[in-house]
DNA sequence: TTTTTGTCTTTTATCTACAATAGACAGTTC
DNA sequence: GAACTGTCTATTGTAGATAAAAGACAAAAA
């Protein structure tokens, strides 16, 4: 088949749970807008609503007949997107199994592998390929350039330099800048979390991301921006491989991040600096134990 | 067509130069190996080569018969490579023919004006994407950011960021790595174009670009020296568009990268700062200059 | 007049096919 | 026996085709 319609069958499952709530669908448009798909997808998700019995829908009038049930959602696995499949498999084969540094990446067996064409597979590789971890050799294969010490190094040091600076950016702005609140918000979080840090230890990692990413982004600077997500996605499957003394890393992080929180508040530079490169500092430690 | 065989006729036309100069070529592993292609390639030069009756082979024997003719060479324009020809095309529509930011880019429409199926101008955006000019609205068009002025200012910023680090890391390496050797003959070069200004002013860019990317690889981190493709494209077309008063500007860069080439030999970090920061400065001047 | 719907066109995402190129292996030559 | 050639196979780069999704525009409804 030429496209997969993961995309309307994710919001179809999205529109399920909003017409779960109400007893009247909006118009096509409001739909739309808050589904965030086209005109097209919505009316064939009203198309599919109809038919399942779940509406009655006439022009402007979209009365719900019953509350969804569970099999009238779209199974999960139908719903991921070719590109978040292909970086999973491509992600467990070389974390996983024996990908050694310096192995050949051969598209058409990757693409035979997880079962897409090979377009999809090279379209993937070229976008992945701003990561560091792999290089094209022009007109025959890429080459894996691995997981190794370096990388961690060469990672963390570039990190460490955006970080800082835009820590420092982070002390200038307006008091009223929506970050402030943001800020407060995460720090609530971090209590919650530390709070009853035996059973949810494991809700560090989206928070780690969701704390830095506010932080790399006050530097109004799309290239500090866009390299987070090289860090967030090697810190993501870091997380998912290296579960050992996961609860008392994640709780001496959140200790440090309260420390580096409690200085942005300060807006002291010197403090800040402190702060936030006490906390790299142990972040490279974990991340490099974890290699090798 | 499926491929273009410009990997072939460029191949074609450096091994034309090589025959230029000897009576006999050497094996085919061996000429695969100085001209950088597979021996299928070097075997379809050498058939071509005798239909041509440029030389007589039999096996290991390749006799050279005459000398080529400028008509034996493919013409330059067929052996630019797809994504050169999308590149050069791309960067000219966006500098050139009211490219305002914001504007919508359209892969398909591309392919046409280009002439080339949609597959590759997909890749090409997803290439350049890294950029930080233009982004994907998934399922959408691609918008254009523009090569604005916050654009400059961002990348300079990074840049400032990398090349102090690297001019640093410089000033570290051993005094017999051969960092030092190129450093000498840039500098050479330099007083070279110097010496004969008005007519080989012209040459800078290039030099320009040898200089910064030897100093930026000193870092020995892949992310710095990446981050310096960002830096010569959009330099490589911002002196390809904006030439007035080339000639005073790029003397006065030969002369701030000379004592900037001078601090590095001293090995002394406040010098190398001072003088990495003074030339940084005024590029950043010239390259804003340039915009709106 | 403003928003919504019906209908239609255009574009994107993806697959398949195929020539160009790389690369493997066995037999041949030095 | 080391390197080279002949031959064959596998992979990459690119075009073309097609379903999914986006989006344009006029008619209809509020």
């Amino acid at each position: 088949m030429a496209k997969q319609n993961t995309v309307f069958k994710d919001a179809f499952n999205r529109c399920l749970k909003l017409l779960a709530e109400t007893s009247a669908l909006p118009s096509e448009p409001e739909l739309g807008a808050t589904i965030g798909v086209s005109r097209t997808t919505i009316r064939a998700i009203l198309t599919r609503m109809e038919e399942l019995q779940l509406i009655a829908w006439d022009k402007r009038t979209k009365v719900v007949l019953r509350h969804p049930k569970a099999e009238d959602y779209y199974p999960a696995e139908e719903t991921d997107s070719l590109s978040e499949i292909i970086e999973r498999s491509f992600m467990r084969r070389i974390l996983a199994g024996g990908a050694e540094p310096g192995m050949q990446i051969n598209e058409l067996e990757l693409a035979r592998d997880i079962g897409t064409g090979t377009t999809s597979v090279r379209e993937f590789l070229i976008r992945f390929s701003r990561f560091g971890l792999i290089e094209k050799r022009p007109n025959s294969h890429w080459i894996l350039k691995g997981f190794t010490r370096e990388f961690a190094l060469e990672l963390t040091e570039v990190r460490e330099m955006f970080e800082l600076r835009s820590a420092a950016s982070f002390a200038t702005l307006d008091a009223d800048h929506p970050a402030w609140q943001e800020l407060e918000r995460i720090e609530a979080l971090h209590h919650e979390i530390l709070a009853d840090i035996d059973s949810r230890y494991r809700d560090f990692s989206e928070l780690d991301e969701r704390f830095h990413l506010l932080v790399h982004k006050s530097s109004s600077n799309r290239f500090i921006v866009d390299f987070y997500d090289i860090i967030a996605i090697v810190f993501h499957y870091h997380y998912q491989w290296n579960k050992t003394n996961a609860r008392e890393r994640n709780a001496r992080a959140l200790e440090e991040h309260l420390a580096y929180i409690a200085a942005l508040k300060t807006r002291d530079v010197a403090q800040i600096e402190a702060a936030c490169k006490r906390h790299l500092r142990s972040a490279r430690e974990t991340l490099l134990q974890s290699i090798q």
